[in-house]
DNA sequence: TTAAAACCCTACTTCTTTGGTAGGGTAATC
DNA sequence: GATTACCCTACCAAAGAAGTAGGGTTTTAA
């Protein structure tokens, strides 16, 4: 299950999506309308600045805006960023792989079927972007 | 991920499907073939009994074996007894299903991707049995 | 029939992660 | 130069994951 903190800034970006090109948002503005808490939701848009996806503006008349195109973004992407591996098992995760203990990876099926259903996440995850949230 | 639990319950089973129809394996040979904690284990092949997809036998020349046939027990069935909900959101989980706050499910973008997501997921792991865990 | 084998059950502990809070620091702009 | 608004560090509580302890109960085979 994705975190609620990644539920949290997939709702911060359907907000930050519908504003794009349009200037930037306040955390607090995002936090009330979202009714995330506003620390929680500052450090999550900080992490997701610090990954390329969004740019922030200091002082008066600044805040949070979307960097990228909105459909240059895959779900994937901020799932990672977020929330960490997307697949099941650490021994097929493509971005944070770990070895099994136990496990020859040429010999195990659940590998095999992990590998699978990794693919076919991906499939979705990568294809999918910031511009499908909005409905 | 699914939980270091499921990966033991998977192993588990694996020596199981092996021995299958001859006879009941102990828990303690099992635990120590597997490297896994006996206790902890016990407790694994305990709900997998309740669940239906394990028997055991008590007393001398006792140990536990699968109940149905291998091919007849999807993995999707053990990861949701032993892990829990395969969705990625709760509101998308047809065994676990949970609203979500602040989310109308007929117009939010990330509940159709996660439906989509849901459903790649489910074609494998509902079609892959505990027959593929032998490679 | 009885003792040992082997599963059954409850409770507890420890560690990590998650979700959230507090409070001040720093940079930009009006 | 004061205010606005992001930036950063540290901390805290609750929940879940992982594992431990220890005794209870049933079965079966000698």
């Amino acid at each position: 299950m994705l975190s609620k903190k990644t539920q949290y800034a997939f709702r911060a970006l359907e907000m930050l999506v519908k504003n794009y090109e349009q200037g930037p948002l306040l955390i607090s503005e995002i936090a009330r309308k979202k009714k995330i808490p506003l620390k929680f939701l500052e450090n999550i848009l900080l992490e997701l600045k610090k990954d390329g996806v969004l740019e922030s503006k200091k002082g008066k008349g600044g805040g949070y805006s979307l960097l990228l195109k909105p459909s240059k973004v895959p779900v994937a992407r901020i799932i990672r960023v977020v929330d960490g591996p997307i697949a099941m098992l650490p021994c097929v995760s493509l971005y944070f792989y770990q070895k099994c203990d136990n496990c020859n990876e040429k010999h195990c099926g659940l590998h095999d079927i992990m590998i699978g259903v990794r693919d076919a996440q991906l499939a979705i995850l990568e294809k999918k972007t910031l511009a499908d949230l909005i409905v």
